[in-house]
DNA sequence: ACATTTAGATGATCATCATCATATTTAAGC
DNA sequence: GCTTAAATATGATGATGATCATCTAAATGT
């Protein structure tokens, strides 16, 4: 049964919104055409009328997670505090793309890397700009040196099994880029 | 045909060998028994003699790689420099475990993240030891960060498919780790 | 209203595995 | 040496999942 232009849209829509939030919380191939297209409320027969391949899907939901997903421009220490909490830790699916699907990026298509290169761009000069005065030279080298220990806490967090260790790789994390950014 | 025990030990090693390498360059999903066996020199069949089941593999050759990685007790700055090497960054499958499978130990069994995590904390012991003197309660701080920066970067580097910019992340968290830690 | 597209539904197909059954060979224990 | 148990090899089995073919009904343009 047709739909509206606009219900088309939607579906679309919707599909890339419910197809990052489970790739973020399942990986990529974890994640069926069929379960997806269940999650948006449709069935997997009219996925090729969306997208030419599962891997155009992933490198498309990929672009969509990366470009909604932006700090409001606040304190960077805000960000830093919110990012490095055990709610951001415990909710891949609604989490940040980079910490729950960067690793995955390796073994995807040359669009999904294309995708991830830009929304790492793109991220890093964003903090550059949120950063409190440094001199020039250093502030490039505390984004990127910062924003790696962030998502590289976050990965590692969620992959140990015990609570206790794990709020602390996030807490020291905190405290070590505190005491280098201020 | 059967084989001494020696043989059988040796294949079991080699087995665990083969299939870390494989897991950290390909990913858990996209190395199957049977390519592993190949690679081992074996054929499939033999596999469920050595291993309860592909899930009891990943947790074994996990901590099988995280067993044998580890830094030789020189100075720390060396082990980062080779660590955020392109090098290092282009050979994952002969590189660090944790940069190349931590973020898929989610979505395995409570073994395999008992292995991560027990790895986890034998690393920040390790690096606590070979940190320059540092007043105590900033050593640990500084052990989790640096160690957190430098997964991320890793991972970072891995995603990026601008061989500048996975250059720059690399050299620059290097920068911002010296700087940090002396 | 009517004809024509076309979004989405239903139901194959085909490949890829993990795992199991069975056969074969040979090391180990007597 | 002979027997027996065990390590691999060979060859199913069954499930899952990406993709495709076809059908249906509703939207769009006239």
């Amino acid at each position: 049964m047709k739909v509206s232009r606009e219900q088309m849209a939607e579906n679309r829509r919707r599909i890339l919104d419910v197809a990052s939030a489970l790739f973020k919380e399942k990986g990529f191939e974890a994640v069926s055409v069929a379960e997806v297209m269940k999650a948006a409320g449709l069935t997997h027969g009219g996925f090729y009328g969306h997208f030419r391949s599962k891997d155009d899907l992933v490198a498309q939901a990929l672009g969509h997670a990366l470009a909604a997903d932006s700090f409001e421009d606040g304190a960077f220490s805000d960000f830093v505090r919110a990012y490095l909490a055990p709610r951001h830790r415990d909710n891949p699916g609604g989490g940040c793309p980079t910490a729950g699907l960067a690793a995955a990026i390796r073994h995807q298509t040359p669009a999904a890397k294309a995708a991830m290169t830009e929304g790492l761009r793109t991220q890093i000069e964003r903090i550059e700009q949120a950063l409190p005065a440094l001199p020039v030279a250093d502030k490039r080298s505390a984004a990127i040196g910062s924003w790696a220990a962030m998502v590289g806490a976050v990965i590692l967090a969620r992959a140990v099994d015990d609570p206790q260790l794990s709020d602390e790789v996030l807490a020291q994390t905190r405290a070590w880029i505190d005491a280098a950014v201020g």
